[in-house]
RNA sequence: GGAGGCUUCGCCUAGUCUGGUCUAUGGCGCCGCACUGCUAAUGCGGUUUGGGGUCACCCCCCAUCCCGGGUUCAAAUCCCGGAGCCUCCGCCA
């Protein structure tokens, strides 16, 4: 949600903003003319109230023809009142409707356009030259006896699959490490839960556009989370937060669900696109002004996890039109999948400034005393296509797969053998 | 699944039966001032939150007693619905 503030004293960077995204800029100005009506609404039932309050202390005092004449005239009040009540609360609901129609205002420098148009901004590591045929993933870990895609798509359907064995252990080693991480950098670690109500799922963001992407549970009027990032956007709803300390930084270990809907067709084969899939992910709560600091700090802890598992990966800064509707400035880091020839997502962190927590009202108290809205910012640390990742770049020619040295106390294995 | 209790401005609390000077009481905490070698103690004053007016301050207006409706000239107070917490019973990993 858009502060009203810098709606009104500088509607052009909304604008700006919004072209950027490849939204249209009228937007900006249909929520002007919310904010306008509303403040006319407001002050008119505002007026009347007071009025009907003065003509309530007299009429508990009269007595007699005095009192039956101010009653009679408190009952024309009363229906003023009610109808510039309704009027009130129709304005405020357009405002709270034009408002919500408009997406987080885009960071200076973040390029414009859509998902083609990101700028890359640093390559680290060389993908390496393979002198034998080189295996995917999935190849890669059934002969590990890593996966049974098969048996998933028997249980639950297409997009879901079983992580078996040396699969299900190398994920809670690759989630354990970086869990780690994140508790070495003074994170709190939480497991959160993974059904949240709908003022919670709609404060993040995730109803809008993407609306078709979460799982949605109608008996309970719940809904499955398709990141940590949700009920850990939820955890301090409501509140006003103690930053004096720093940021509150959380990491949340849970499982994501994802309908993909309208990807049919795309990554069919193996853990790249799933309904189901675990994440280790960052989430912080901080100042505004100390929030484009601290998305370069999340960045930074998901270069030290990419690092650790020695994967070649570039980092790109994704354009406006690609950005979620909560995210004013978005990077990537994506890892080099040999199989494919191409990188693909692996970590992806968010500076969504105030738009989160406004909607869901976390506030902080700042140096003078007064309540502010924080800003939020997520990151990924870790999930399981991290996996495709990890097998491809470290396979050898026989099959068998090298563990990256860091994750090597996690597993206790040295290398990975097929079955 | 069933029965009952509770929810008041940071925390605790009075007020709800019997609607109106409730513009919500008191204590704790916190802030300011006074007094006192310092601290403590004591005294006095202040202290919900949000929106709006105001260049800003002072101040003024509106809303806010868990949430949403209703009754009424008027609701913390009466009625209906809902949420959260607690207790007990039942059922079940």
């Amino acid at each position: 949600m858009i502060d009203l503030k810098l709606l009104r004293d500088d509607p052009e960077a909304l604008r700006a903003s919004q072209r950027a995204r490849g939204e249209d800029p009228g937007a900006v100005d249909a929520l002007l003319a919310a904010d306008e009506r509303r403040r006319e609404a407001v002050g008119r039932a505002d007026t009347l109230r007071a009025e009907q309050r003065q003509l309530g202390k007299k009429i508990g005092q009269a007595r007699g023809d005095e009192r039956t004449e101010l009653l009679a005239y408190g009952k024309e009040l009363a229906a003023q009142v009610k109808a510039a009540e309704v009027a009130q609360s129709e304005a405020d609901e357009a405002l709270t409707a034009a408002q919500r129609a408009l997406p987080n205002l885009v960071i200076d420098g973040v390029p414009a356009g859509g998902e083609d148009d990101y700028a890359v901004l640093e390559h680290v590591g060389t993908p390496r030259e393979f002198d034998f045929p080189v295996r995917d993933h999935v190849e890669l870990l059934e002969s590990l006896g890593g996966l049974d895609s098969e048996r998933g798509a028997k249980v639950a359907g297409a997009r879901f699959y079983f992580l078996t064995g040396i699969g299900a252990q190398l994920q809670l080693a690759l989630l354990t490490m970086a869990m780690n991480k994140a508790i070495a950098a003074g994170f709190t670690m939480m497991i959160p839960p993974v059904l949240v109500k709908p003022e919670i799922m709609e404060g993040t963001g995730f109803l809008g556009a993407h609306a078709a992407e979460v799982y949605r549970l109608r008996d309970d009027d719940l809904y499955l989370v398709g990141t940590s990032e949700v009920p850990l956007a939820g955890y301090h709803s409501g509140e006003i937060l103690d930053l004096s300390a720093g940021p509150k930084r959380y990491a949340g270990w849970s499982t994501c669900f994802r309908r993909e809907a309208g990807s049919y067709g795309k990554d069919t084969r193996g853990i790249i696109r799933v309904h189901q899939f675990d994440k280790i992910e960052m989430f912080s709560y901080c100042p505004p002004d100390d929030a484009e600091a601290e998305h370069q700090r999340l960045l930074g802890w998901e270069r030290e996890m990419l690092a650790a598992v020695d994967v070649p990966y570039r980092v790109i800064d994704t354009a406006a039109g690609d950005l979620g509707a909560s995210a004013a400035r978005k990077f990537d880091c994506e890892g080099w999948v040999p199989s494919q020839g191409r990188y693909r997502e692996l970590s992806s962190t968010s500076n969504c400034t105030t738009f989160q927590a406004r909607r869901l009202n976390v506030r902080y108290r700042d140096g003078d005393g007064r309540n502010q809205v924080v800003a939020t910012l997520n990151g990924t640390l870790a999930t399981t296509r991290w996996i495709v990742a990890i097998l491809e770049n470290h396979q050898r020619p026989d099959g068998s797969v090298t563990v990256p040295a860091q994750l090597r106390p996690f597993l206790g294995q040295d290398v990975l053998t097929p079955v």
